[in-house]
DNA sequence: GCTTGAACTGAACACCTGTTCATATAAACT
DNA sequence: AGTTTATATGAACAGGTGTTCAGTTCAAGC
């Protein structure tokens, strides 16, 4: 058997970044090369038309994820004020992990999986969407609505705080989504002395 | 070869624990027996003289961590008014996972490498931790000296922010340890209404 | 209808995996 | 000094790893 009617590259390609969302529920050394190939439904040596090696396919995975909510960010109506605009950014933050859990997952746990180029890359963009919080807090310091003992330490801690929904929100749940956002953004403003 | 001079069960015991805590930089699956009895000084036979197999030696190891993180948290003075009752916990939090960034690591990300009925233990435990916070957050609002939207949501999000100080904390970084307990405390104590 | 080439297979490569076990050693006890 | 026993070795096991590649198949272009 070789290519079967129907099945192109348009096709087998998402398929492989979907089957390599697996990294996500088992981690990225636990998943081999062919059980992504079984998830597309391929042999394992096709996987290569698609990708140089298994290194690459999660390396694109994260930089995909990252560039995605850097865009998605740059893309919101960003208030003024500060605490409307750390408003903003809570719920942005809250609403786009809600959609890519497993991506989500991925670009936090995978990290250390990361050969170290691949990683500084990662770690820039990272950084980057960092940056977009911390510019709040100074600038909310500085005018006196926003009040937190340390910008940066602020900052990790924040992010820290919205990233964890994924950690227990799941579809269906106690609460809905537009709750757990509310909430979420609500925790954030007071934490930061909004 | 064989038996070392000097080289008795309690010394390669806790190195074998030691050696384990490799888990934390490269992730279960990717820390072969070998790199561990490499780390050890031993071979990868000696190994189990120590645990039954690898998936024992992950859940020996969050176990014992769980259960040290209780213990730590059931000596401390508690006191009865809600607000100083989560300034100590955060205080404490953030305290313990300074000295285990290894542990903490590990118990947070290897979850899923767990077998299930292991992972079952390490959940029950996890909660507990979480139900002594979440037990001073609803004392709190009963009181009326605490004011969060939901507690068992603002339980979550108040220790993934704490635990979030072993992402980026460094020994001898920019804050020292006082400071960062300080500024953690502060910032879960106004999050959650205090 | 024939040729081309993208898409895919399946076997092979060298090496690594967790785990077991007969064997060897050195310390402790008699 | 002789025996026992805990501690460790190193080879072996069956199977899995990422990756390569000659060969096969089928849709599209002429």
């Amino acid at each position: 058997m070789a290519r079967k009617t129907g099945s192109h590259s348009e096709i087998t390609g998402p398929r492989v970044r979907r089957g390599a969302a697996a990294f996500a529920r088992h981690g990225y050394a636990a998943v081999s090369m062919r059980q992504i190939a079984a998830e597309v439904g391929v042999q394992a040596g096709a996987l290569y038309l698609y990708t140089p090696d298994k290194q690459s396919l999660l390396y694109e995975l994260m930089k995909t994820h990252m560039e995605e909510l850097l865009a998605s960010a740059a893309g919101v109506g960003w208030p003024e004020e500060p605490r409307a605009a750390l408003e903003t950014f809570a719920r942005h933050h809250v609403r786009f992990h809600f959609d890519r859990p497993e991506e989500v997952f991925i670009a936090y746990m995978e990290l250390r999986n990361l050969e170290p180029q691949n990683f500084a890359a990662i770690e820039a963009l990272r950084r980057c969407y960092e940056d977009r919080l911390e510019t709040i807090l100074r600038s909310g310091q500085a005018s006196g609505v926003l009040s937190v003992p340390d910008t940066r330490l602020a900052t990790f801690a924040l992010i820290a705080m919205l990233t964890g929904v994924t950690n227990w929100y799941r579809e269906g749940g106690r609460l809905p989504r537009a709750a757990v956002e509310d909430h979420y953004a609500g925790m954030v403003l007071k934490a930061a002395g909004g």
